[in-house]
DNA sequence: GGAAGCATGTAAGATGTTACATGATTAC
DNA sequence: GTAATCATGTAACATCTTACATGCTTCC
């Protein structure tokens, strides 16, 4: 258990803070809202809590129930309330990641040929739709209540990126060297390849920025 | 060290199909290649290595130099290069996923008010800009060779998903509550926020789809 | 009345990160 | 000639996931 809190721990702040829940609602919660963005599993849910606990951010209350099993409802305390606007306002960020398998794909797909890349690509590209349809549907639902405005702002953050992808798949798709070709391309000039892609600086490689 | 391969072990063989090289070596090349959409730690690189070495998929060389401490040159066997390519075209992709804690912040918005969401806005704005114009020069590079096609096609994700992220923190901007009020709107309507936030299946929730 | 699913939660283990170690080499 | 960086790598730890456990309810 680390330290300083990470955006895992606030990202359950931030749930509570709708309303207190015990650790299987909060992260059912979360499977239904931030989970597209930021992904917690239940078990990580529950390790949150006690840490938030012991820190004094969150505490919890026993609730009895007869038809269900007995739970421990959470509930942010007032220094959890600070600690989450502190948060929210800090101006150092934690940066955001992207896994996107298909990409390490793509920078191999040499070795496959362009129509396999098509096929990947077109797969990739039914998915991203479907999900874009979705957020879509959820999109009109909060369209029309006032206090989901910022809610309905991280769906339309999804809405941009989906059709970004999209996009770009029929891009590829068209960029691709018209080559159904059984040349296996395998060895030829790929070290240059990647020689290329890494021939600029990366961002944080050096302390001076430009 | 779980049975079935995933996406961070596949990477790592996808470098080492560019050419050989050492531990050190591949996390460098990670580093400047995948890291944007397949982030790779040094520590990863070395454990991977020894499990790949021990599934017979690579094999390590060990190399004496006399300036530089010696080093272990990893390559990819031929059982590794099938796998590679098994891999490239299997049908059933690892989904991608996104960690974006500004997103997490945006849905608390309402918590500090639209002043300062345009704050935190407009500082992603720029970062991702700044990014976009790394990738805009990275694309030039890679645009006059004819070989880098593949590579080339992850650079243009970026730059379809930079624009996009950058027009999406323009449109929120413009959509959020005139409201530079102090009125403290904690509690509102919060929780009917989530609740309709929830309001769709997520996929893969039930096992029946449409 | 059996099967599936829900509401609660935990244990075990895999994945991933931060920080350290060390000797050479370059930079000023 | 000291400070920073590079090339190699490892140890310790934090984060996250997969799988399990349990008793009720609902479904057909």
């Amino acid at each position: 258990m680390s330290r300083r809190l990470l955006t895992t721990s606030h990202a359950v702040m931030a749930l509570l803070s709708f309303a207190p829940m015990s650790g299987y609602q909060l992260a059912r919660a979360a499977d239904r809202s931030i989970s597209r963005f930021w992904p917690i599993s239940k078990p990580q849910v529950y390790s949150e809590l006690q840490r938030l606990e012991a820190l004094g951010l969150v505490e919890g209350n026993d609730v009895v129930q007869d038809k269900l099993p007995d739970k421990r409802v959470f509930r942010l305390t007032p220094a959890g309330e600070r600690a989450l606007d502190d948060w929210l306002v800090a101006d150092q960020l934690e940066p955001s990641r992207f896994r996107i398998p298909l990409l390490v794909k793509t920078l191999v797909g040499h070795r496959v040929g362009a129509e396999a890349m098509r096929e990947l690509l077109g797969a990739y590209r039914r998915a991203v739709e479907e999900e874009r349809r979705r957020l879509e549907e959820l999109d009109e639902v909060l369209a029309g209540t006032k206090e989901a405005s910022y809610a309905r702002a991280t769906v339309l953050f999804g809405l941009k990126v989906t059709a970004a992808i999209a996009d770009w798949t029929e891009e590829v798709e068209r960029m691709l060297p018209q080559e159904p070709v059984r040349i296996d391309p395998r060895r030829a000039r790929a070290v240059n390849a990647l020689a290329l892609l890494g021939s600029l600086p990366r961002r944080g490689s050096s302390k001076v920025r430009r």
